[in-house]
DNA sequence: TGGTATATTGCAATCGATTACATTATAACA
DNA sequence: TGTTATAATGTAATCGATTGCAATATACCA
């Protein structure tokens, strides 16, 4: 490999005058610059990125921690976290950790080991083993679209579910529909707990009588979404009106609701949650949530920057704005359902 | 930042000791080692795996181009390649391109920068720049599921695209179609190539006239799927089934046929190909060619690891088998259609 | 017990850059 | 032209590890 060494050799230079004509080029007079850049042509010599790490500490580096890589939405969010992270001169590391803590403690421990200098976490759960929770504290984390659970508060990107929920909640029942069902993603997250207060207190002050029993699921896949459908639609009070924690969810849920011979919207109407991609072109398109993943996954990036900067962030919980797309997976009750 | 040094003096040893201790405990006596675990155990110590990567000179890292992050199908093939870096002790760097040459560029440049040890390629695009062409050569570069342009032959995972088009082509026959449009994605690739020919020479073999008129596309998208069948309905001869180069597209034609009344598949059958997780959960079930993205994903990173350690390869092409799934976008030809 | 073989350990060079400090060249000015 | 300020370059230390070689400690055997 052509090292700074065989640059200098060529130009007849020093290193120090090689690594400033490359780094700082105003430090360097106009002539050896051009002298030097002729030698890095000739030689093509690439200055070795680890090389330099060490000596500045800086990997320039992020890395994600996904969840689970099959589900449409995160990839939104990553789509966002490259881009902005590659503008400011930083590359992605992808962890996939299949929700195996020993996989997340794994990856975790690339920003302990200076492989990385940012977290990006997009599940709720705390990343590092126990061992090392301690030297948690000096790391730059910032979760997005989950809230990481633990002592220690790491800065959020979120989008406000106790709201977006309510309106989901709001815009079905003034399709008058009385009897509900849930099917949710994983219950033991912060995001579960505000979607289900957003929809609860929306029937609280409706004066919806609501059974628990009515919560089905357990995780954000297509099958959980089938496996949903048939569990309420088992129990003795059908419900006319499903709200689905993720659209993957809902797009099993609705297959599975077809597969039955129910109609969506007609007989029941679903909800998603998200928008992700495919969501506007199944039969029926989904009414759900929009959340600017895109955007959230830059934000993440900025913040996670200005941790490693050392700039004081403004707010430690980013809120973004929800939009919600009524489309037509939902309607007015079927009373003779 | 703890380094090595901090751990030897609470262990009273050597640097070279400690380092020993930890990448080869058989060189270091029983004591010793446990009093070295104790001190890292006790300062929090993490070696600093850049500064081992420079001594190395190998960076346990790979890095993957991926031509759009949007589309599900690479997912699956990213999530193998994660899946199999991880076990092998890699970490996997991201690349999103947009199919933007300069962002090639400066990623594959990582390879080169050594901040990477091997590149992973999802497209059939040259990744190097003009300039760096010549260094390509001694870096190790696998393409997955496309073949990349040039002169340069790099190893492959490919599926036989020509054989997977002539049973999805021979499938439409048999149900007595003999008008067919065709929605592509690029143009300019040898799968695209593949595909086509596959598909031509059923129509050959079977004495099925097919003119180039017929082909639409441009893009592996959704929207592409919705123009492109916009595009075939508005020909004299309309087609009574139509061969999508992936799923994407595919779901967008089902959607817009739907859309423009046209029932599917009683009036026109699609087929689609990568079976993308939806796809089997869309209305009607999308008939499909079944890539084996995962495994694929995984073989690259085998391959890739072998030209890093110089193991030398058995073939450069390897070739996945694939699988026609006969869902329910497909039937009968309509005469009346 | 003495001597040799082997197991442990430490010293110091090294990887390929960056950078503080020292040195030399150039420019500016009286 | 001599002096000083400034620009340009070089020397060598440094980042945090790994590792060849040398030194020392222990084990083994006669």
């Amino acid at each position: 490999m052509t090292t700074v060494k065989e640059v200098c050799r060529l130009a007849g230079v020093s290193t120090a005058t090689v690594s400033r004509a490359l780094k700082n080029p105003e430090l360097v007079s106009a002539k050896t610059r051009e002298r030097v850049f002729k030698a890095v042509q000739e030689s093509g010599y690439r200055p070795n990125m680890l090389a330099s790490s060490v000596k500045t500490g800086k990997s320039n580096s992020l890395v994600v921690l996904v969840p689970n890589l099959s589900n449409p939405f995160f990839l939104r969010i990553i789509q966002g976290i490259e881009q902005a992270a590659h503008e400011q001169g930083y590359s992605v590391l992808l962890g996939d950790t299949q929700g195996e803590p020993a996989r997340e403690h794994e990856i975790a421990g690339m920003v302990l080991s200076n492989r990385a200098d940012g977290l990006i976490h997009l599940d709720h759960s705390f990343p590092f083993s126990a061992n090392d929770a301690h030297l948690a504290e000096r790391v730059p984390v910032v979760s997005v679209c989950e809230r990481i659970m633990g002592d220690k508060e790491f800065p959020v990107i979120e989008l406000d579910n106790y709201a977006a929920t309510r309106s989901l909640a709001k815009h079905l029942v003034n399709y008058e529909h009385q009897k509900f069902g849930i099917i949710a993603g994983q219950k033991d997250s912060q995001i579960h707990l505000d979607r289900l207060a957003g929809i609860k207190d929306v029937f609280a002050s409706e004066g919806i009588s609501f059974d628990d029993d009515m919560i089905v699921g357990g995780a954000y896949s297509i099958e959980m979404g089938q496996q949903g459908v048939r569990d309420l639609m088992a129990k003795d009070n059908r419900p006319t009106a499903i709200l689905c924690f993720n659209d993957d969810i809902a797009l099993g849920a609705v297959f599975e609701l077809k597969r039955m011979g129910i109609r969506v919207p007609q007989d029941v109407s679903v909800v998603g949650f998200d928008n992700i991609k495919v969501s506007a072109f199944i039969d029926p398109p989904l009414t759900t949530i929009d959340q600017p993943a895109h955007e959230m996954g830059r934000k993440a990036v900025e913040v996670v920057l200005q941790i490693i900067n050392g700039v004081p962030l403004k707010r430690s919980r980013e809120i973004f704005p929800y939009n919600m797309l009524e489309r037509e997976s939902s309607g007015p009750v079927n009373p003779d359902f």
